[in-house]
DNA sequence: CCAATGATTGCCT
DNA sequence: GGCAATCATTGGC
């Protein structure tokens, strides 16, 4: 597989970093890479959600819940977590922290860069295929297959171009559909990109 | 064992 | 704007 140049696969370090809030952030402007039945897609990341962790009632690991599902979360972060949401869709989260602080960012809408035809067709076509969780994942290929898989592979990572967002286009809100975690609701975990049609919901 | 429920989307009115 | 689709996971019995 050969990449633009001057794009830089996100090592493991980066991922071991221990605010998962301050990450969601960064990771708005790098670009997530699937290389998946020999189809390139890459998008650039516009839409996150923070999830921190066993203190955060609406992340799924809250109260140090272990379930078959929530395992892989309590690995050392760079790990791909991916779990079918609603029966329906697969929703593609960034396993962060070191082991045992079991926290990840879902991305949640990115815009294309490379393969936006594969993109389109696997979305079959309907609307912008990499608008909400759901379509994102569909449109890059990402099943459950790929739950547990290293962001240092080649089927799936995120890279940098060093490109940024100016600090100014990105902007914080309430996580999207997380209304059970009550007072954790109410927590500014999602980042965006302002002004970008690939973000889901409202801006 | 079984019923309830979601980190959503798309189609219908 | 409303709601059905659709199923793995979860927790209670």
């Amino acid at each position: 597989m050969q990449l633009p140049p001057h794009w830089e696969k996100l090592a493991t370090t980066y991922f071991l970093h221990h605010n998962v809030v301050a990450l969601a952030q960064d990771l708005l402007g790098k670009i997530i890479v699937t290389n998946i039945n020999e189809q390139l897609t890459a998008a650039r990341i516009v839409e996150t959600e923070a999830y921190q962790g066993i203190t955060d009632k609406a992340c799924h690991a809250y109260g140090n819940r272990r379930t078959k599902r929530t395992e892989i979360m309590y690995a050392a972060g760079g790990v791909a977590y991916v779990y079918l949401c609603y029966g329906i869709h697969y929703l593609f989260n960034v396993v962060t922290n070191h082991a045992n602080h079991p926290e990840a960012v879902l991305i949640r809408a990115a815009e294309p860069i490379i393969g936006e035809a594969i993109m389109q067709a696997r979305c079959q076509h309907k609307g912008l295929p990499t608008q909400g969780p759901g379509k994102l994942s569909k449109a890059l290929g990402i099943t459950q297959a790929l739950n547990g898989f290293s962001l240092q592979s080649n089927t799936i990572f995120i890279a940098s171009d060093g490109y940024t967002y100016p600090a100014n286009s990105i902007k914080s809100s309430p996580r999207i559909g997380v209304a059970y975690a009550k007072e954790d609701a109410l927590l500014p975990y999602r980042f965006f990109v302002c002004n970008n049609k690939y973000v889901s919901g409202k801006q």
